[in-house]
DNA sequence: TACATTACTGACTAATCAGTCATTAACATG
DNA sequence: CATGTTAATGACTGATTAGTCAGTAATGTA
């Protein structure tokens, strides 16, 4: 059970009328409400986004991967099998405001020539689903086994990573490659 | 119960003495395997890394993501805390050689000088985490709701993001004042 | 047909989970 | 202290899961 930190199962029910209503609130509490607040400071904002993005993502990193809140994800793997309203929540007040909000930064800085004009649905997804395999994997893999992960150098880097796949090449960036030749083995298809 | 598909309850125990032991089994199957194959078949390829990187990355989306080892990672963040020897398991036999893959062709491309000097852990992780993600989403969230996902359309441009924030910002030597053929639609599995 | 061996089954057990509710604890106010 | 009200509890129920095993079906051989 999810409450034998602190509390007892009845008291539970006493402030949730049942499992659903609590994950609803964990994810409302954890999710839904730094997302709402953030999309407020970014709305408001002038300037380059490159700058935006990379405060906004490390931000939520820090309050949230090392926090208990970084456990929802799992918790909503888990469970949506279980309680399916929970995974129409989840899409209505996370997945969607947080992915509107990512893309907003990406579109506004395409628009102004500071990005590429790359996919931008694809691009979101590139930059938040490895924080939220993250986030799972450490309550997952990450409470079980030895396997851990240096989560302040991954941010910051996959933050660069991306942010550098996005910018423009003002100077030619990709030299001309030759097709090797014809030995290269051909396929990787096993 | 797993099984329903295809065998009863008992006729599994036949064959696996125990849950763990089946987990283990599709581990195996669906993930260790084509990795091992992977990695010979990277392990003599000569020149450029981008390509391989991508026909790589490529060619395992294609044959995991809509077939049933997709599946195979949500099966492990649901069970691992109920059977913790598979979280072994799966970083042994796949998490540690499925990053010395990607991790080596990351530092051939980097020696060679295609690829700048990032670091190279959480370049695997920005790379192979977003997949991962994918698979688990689509048993997960893409099982119970609407949202749905252009998986084709997010690996093209996924690898093409990371593969260009990879690139040295000032190109080894660019020989002909070509237009940069960024896109080349990855051809899999000719 | 008879017999032997192998392949398979699903009712059973024990444990666990979501959810209930009669009971108890705590704290007011007179 | 007495009395009423609110807060909290954990043993109970019903459903579900991992795992067992006595029994049934399928197949081979003569």
């Amino acid at each position: 059970m999810a409450q034998r930190a602190g509390v007892s199962k009845g008291t539970l029910y006493l402030y949730y009328p049942s499992k659903e209503e609590l994950l609803k609130a964990v994810i409302e509490h954890y999710l839904s409400s730094r997302i709402a607040a953030t999309a407020e400071q970014v709305r408001v904002i002038q300037g380059p986004m490159a700058p935006v993005l990379r405060e906004m993502l490390v931000a939520w990193w820090q309050q949230t991967y090392a926090g208990p809140g970084s456990g929802t994800f799992k918790l909503i793997i888990s469970e949506v099998r279980n309680f399916p309203e929970i995974g129409d929540f989840y899409v209505r007040e996370v997945v969607e405001p947080g992915h509107a909000l990512v893309r907003t930064i990406l579109e506004r800085g395409i628009a102004s020539g500071e990005f590429r004009a790359v996919d931008v649905e694809s691009a979101v997804h590139s930059l938040l689903l490895p924080m939220i395999m993250l986030c799972t994997h450490k309550h997952a893999l990450g409470a079980c086994t030895e396997h851990t992960i240096d989560a302040n150098k991954f941010i910051a880097a996959h933050v660069e990573l991306v942010l550098r796949g996005l910018l423009p090449s003002t100077p030619p960036a990709a030299p001309a490659r030759r097709p090797i030749k014809s030995g290269r083995p051909p396929t990787l298809c096993s």
